[in-house]
DNA sequence: CTGAAAGCGCTAACAT
DNA sequence: ATGTTAGCGCTTTCAG
């Protein structure tokens, strides 16, 4: 009971194996019904798994869908994945997960990997997209077919579908959401501002800013380099104080600084809502896990993935190229933010 | 340029495919040096890849390395995706994700999957094994040699080597350093216990605690089901508190029951440590987000992960059947708990 | 509708 | 030290 392929089928039915691999591989080329219930039911009674890899070498393509990201411990990468597996559940597919944050200069193993495998489908995240892997990717969509699929921001110039979140409408959605309620001076508060996804992000913020208080606007913006976003937010609770300015409310990098700049400002006294306003962003599991729970603006990151393998299985079986979509940002009010009185 | 195989390499070196294949395989079959070199050269210079579906279909196993869960949105599994990828990262082995909180009753698909890539190794989370997974496993390692790993917490009966945390004597820690600390009405507070490495955990505590206060603990343990455990955290707080007992200290199941304790104690104006002290379990990130910090149990989950896959790593290279690793539980100390006066 | 046979790219005897 | 050759298990022409 070592290993049963279709050979032992083929033979248990009296039958050749291209009849049984047509039907056992969900072939649509005509085989009689009974012939194609035996061979199902010999198959199903004799435990056969066929072999991938066989399969995968005469077909010329894998059956793994790679995910690259930068990391998975960040609740917007976690869920994305479980988005993504979600939808490769019964799909035939499996998840190979690439993390850049490890692989870092070595992109170059990871691609290989990719192409070695024959990989039938990529979802990337824009934030660990680099000209060489894009490069790669571009060579592995012409000689393999391989489609390719990018998710979070849509980087500039970049020729792959994508499932995208415009973060810059998101910022200034925060911001304008703050000014409605009246608050005209407001900070922005930030751990390293060190990937696109954030500076896309900051320069919403300044944006719509800018619109309210003319270009001055750099000085309200808060960034500091800290062990943890949290530790970002406590920290520049404090140095918001000290700058004397008299500020009534801030957004958030995230909500990691959010929950930090809450945790701050209650050091010094200062009640949110009552005192001070703030905004954060993501809506991450964070935002619901302080008091009180943040006002954010929701990246609904499962449903990116979700749209993202979607998007990549449909192109898998039409054969047809993808198409991008667009996510719109959306605020989320609960009680972390006020009308100013 | 669409496809170079040692075919290729082989015609414009002059030499034979096997002699190729000798040396970008990796063997240690004696080559001339010079021949050698010329090879790796021209492979080099060809952008060669080597189709790991043929080698794999040839020797009968796949290069990944297979790793079950039951979801990836919890600090620990994270972490413990991190160490993985980091090991295995430069060894030649991909990382295939299954999450189990997904598949759910249906592990057979994902069982077919590992036995049809022929993965070469699995590492899986106890929380995830069940009778079946742990029964076809053993039929894995019997026809194909798969290496198995079980991590976190080791399962009665099971005979797979493993890397495991001892949640027992980890809340036992706990318990008798609040006890050491003085307290002598301590609540136990969690949300639902529905793992088995909660129940252990619940267990620890009831250990310890009964040495202190004899058979009738049970009422001390506080469990309530909620959307999240952080508000599991918030609403015992309040039960606790309703209880009239005179609670000096509380364990938490873990670090989010125990921030959410920390919240909802703060809006009955209850101070942590100065009136009530906490410790958590975990230490995810979750206990430095919180103010005071969480002391807390460390489970070193990303070394968890590290270990598992070297111990793979190992077993797959010199073919010698694993052993199990116990890793001992530490107590954090930061500022939630203090001596009672 | 079914079968025979070629071959995907690679490794590993078995020659030389 | 190098070459020849037989498959691994599967899909897919091409014949019947």
């Amino acid at each position: 009971m070592s290993k049963v392929t279709i050979r032992d089928i083929a033979q248990k039915c009296g039958l050749s194996i291209a009849t049984v691999s047509r039907v056992l591989s969900g072939s649509s080329y005509p085989v009689r019904l009974e012939t194609r219930k035996l061979i199902m039911d010999v198959a199903q009674e004799c435990g056969y798994v066929p072999n991938m890899l066989a399969r995968g070498l005469k077909i010329n393509k894998g059956n793994e869908i790679a995910v690259i990201l930068p990391s998975v411990q960040n609740s917007f990468y976690a869920s994305l994945v479980k988005g993504i597996e979600t939808t490769l559940h019964g799909s035939g597919y499996s998840m190979l997960l690439y993390l850049t944050e490890i692989h870092e200069e070595n992109t170059r193993h990871l691609v290989e990997s990719l192409q070695g495998k024959m990989v039938a489908g990529v979802i990337v995240a824009a934030d660990s997209m680099d000209d060489f892997l894009e490069k790669k990717l571009q060579h592995l969509r012409r000689i393999l077919n391989t489609k390719i699929m990018v998710v979070d921001h849509h980087i500039g110039g970049c020729t792959f579908p994508g499932v995208y979140f415009d973060y810059f409408s998101g910022a200034r959605m925060a911001t304008d959401y703050l000014i409605r309620l009246g608050h005209t001076n407001i900070a922005f508060v930030s751990g390293p501002v060190d990937r696109e996804t954030r500076r896309i992000r900051l320069a919403g913020f300044k944006f719509a800013y800018e619109a309210l208080r003319g270009k001055n606007v750099e000085e309200d913006c808060y960034i500091c380099e800290e062990e943890t976003e949290f530790k970002a937010g406590v920290t520049l609770a404090n140095r918001i104080i000290a700058s004397g300015k008299d500020y009534t409310a801030a957004m958030a990098m995230n909500d990691s600084v959010g929950v930090g700049l809450l945790a701050g400002l209650a050091e010094h006294r200062i009640r949110v809502p009552e005192d001070f306003s703030i905004v954060g962003f993501d809506d991450c599991i964070y935002a619901q896990m302080c008091s009180p729970m943040l006002t954010t603006v929701r990246v609904p990151s499962e449903r990116i993935g979700t749209m993202a393998a979607q998007n990549l299985l449909q192109e898998l079986r039409n054969q047809q190229s993808g198409s991008s979509v667009y996510i719109e940002p959306e605020v989320i009010e609960r009680k972390s933010a006020v009308k100013l009185d």
